[in-house]
DNA sequence: AAGGGATTCAACCGCCTTTAT
DNA sequence: TATAAAGGCGGTTGAATCCCT
């Protein structure tokens, strides 16, 4: 009947879904600087965070820990995803562990929205010249798993050679996406407020202080590349959240 | 200038493993 | 030791944004 899996306990189940706040954001924050990071389930309910624990440590890991690595991938890292991906498939944080700064999460989507592509293609291009060739049967890259993950060793090199032959290398990969990788902290970006209700503060975590007022846009730039929170901003928040 | 398809990426889900009781 | 809870992982999703006509 009314299974409740997780999250025992406690009335207020009322778990909050989907992008971060600013708010949330500077509660974890603040909350790890000053207890530590690790046993998420009972930090998110002793920062007063409506948010499960997995979230937290999400959260945390992929954007908000202060040694995230900012900034578009390298060439240099786009290569090493690459060679790695090539031995081990889809381990997408034992691959991250050998970048420094980047998270698992960041390469699986690097490599799905960046390499696989350009990887099909080639494929496809060196199918259709060896169209007399037997056909491989689609070393399935991706989609429904096939999990090459999962088969342990999966050595799949299976677009090992794909990948060194198409023009996914680095010279002629062309960083042609600018922006975007905001990263941590520097990731507020003032206008998603404007797509998204009102910060949700609720008093009990802010009985005196707002933040809103500092969400307003003097402090905020208009171009792209700097349309994002100050750390000025931050820190200012920061210290309303400690009560000075 | 506006509409719409394509792309990106933050964050979710379910499953499996590890750790705690 | 057995069971439950937490942590970790990889696949997937969809809102926001980009890009093209």
């Amino acid at each position: 009947m009314d299974k409740k899996p997780c999250n025992s306990s406690s009335q207020d189940p009322e778990v909050r879904k989907g992008p971060w706040t600013m708010e949330e954001d500077l509660i974890l924050i603040n909350y790890i600087a000053n207890h530590g990071e690790g046993v998420w389930n009972s930090l998110a309910k002793a920062a007063g965070l409506k948010r499960t624990g997995k979230s937290c440590r999400l959260r945390w890991l992929n954007y908000l820990r202060p040694d995230v690595r900012r900034g578009n991938i390298t060439p240099e890292e786009q290569l090493l995803i690459m060679e790695l991906h090539a031995k081990w498939g889809n381990r997408w944080s034992k691959i991250a562990k050998h970048l420094p700064g980047r998270t698992d999460n960041e390469i699986k989507n690097y490599w799905r929205t960046r390499i696989q592509k350009h990887i099909k293609q080639a494929e496809n291009y060196h199918h259709h010249q060896s169209n007399n060739q037997l056909h491989h049967p689609h070393h399935e890259l991706s989609t429904t798993n096939s999990d090459q993950t999962t088969s342990n060793d999966n050595t799949n090199n299976n677009y090992q050679q794909a990948s060194t032959s198409c023009h996914v290398s680095t010279t002629t990969m062309p960083d042609h996406h600018h922006h975007h990788h905001h990263h941590p902290m520097d990731a507020y970006s003032p206008t998603s407020f404007h797509h998204h209700p009102p910060p949700p503060l609720n008093n009990d975590l802010f009985p005196t202080h707002q933040f809103p007022t500092a969400l307003d846009h003097s402090s905020t730039c208009t171009s792209q590349e700097n349309n994002y929170w100050s750390m000025e901003d931050l820190w200012s928040n920061m210290q309303l959240l400690n009560g000075d």
